[in-house]
DNA sequence: CTGTATCCCCAAAGATACTG
DNA sequence: CAGTATCTTTGGGGATACAG
């Protein structure tokens, strides 16, 4: 495991890299593909399933991660019309390290803010 | 594994883990982390390795971790200066999905890049 | 060497209103 | 229902200078 490390620091600076994991951990993305997760959702069930979420970045996190082929968008053309949102293969291959990078910040997370009230009083 | 997910959603509405995976998740601390697998580093060793970072900001995303729980600082009263950082038990935790996470990005940087032309043409 | 202290900028994100 | 358009805000992050 240790080549990613000389992967990240060497190549391209780590440019390229880092530009896909910004991509990947920005405010809602991981978040989105969490909630995926689930299945085939529509707009609306995943706006209502991602709390705090304004209707415009959940638009533009789905369309940058169709961009990048992490999810498919299926129009039905039906009135009203019913958008279907669903995990490629290669988004599907994503929940795994997320999830897990998820579920260690859900498991320290009392560690951690118990260390944030320690380094405060000190 | 679905815990995670229903985590992610009901409790806090997600706030909490929203807030820690923000702080993961920034520009920079993956990276940090992630060069301190290396072991113990000092402050010029750190500015070295990651190539782009500005002395501001390696400081704050130091101080964050620390203030975490995730490094130790060590000053030593030497003349020059000289400050040791080191990743603590919490944070050799955080080490392996971190890096399953920068794999994934790795290993899936030319399909990602090559969807992104896909959808230009489009 | 290892940091603070300032100033500044801009892109990400929020709010709101409107539309096919 | 599922968006788009527009405006505004905010704070993360860069550059620079200075300090212990």
């Amino acid at each position: 495991m240790k080549y990613v490390h000389s992967c990240m620091i060497r190549g391209d600076g780590g440019r390229t890299l880092r530009a896909i994991l910004d991509q990947i951990c920005n405010k809602w993305t991981l978040l989105v593909v969490a909630t995926l997760d689930a299945g085939t959702l529509r707009f609306k069930e995943l706006h209502q399933r991602i709390p705090g979420i304004s209707q415009r970045m959940l638009t533009l996190t789905l369309r940058n991660l169709e961009r990048d082929g992490l999810v498919s968008r299926t129009v039905h053309a039906e009135v009203p019309p019913r958008v279907d949102y669903e995990l490629t293969e290669t988004g599907r291959s994503l929940l795994e390290p997320a999830l897990a990078l998820a579920g260690w910040a859900i498991e320290h997370v009392p560690q951690i803010e118990a260390s944030r009230e320690a380094y405060k009083k000190a």
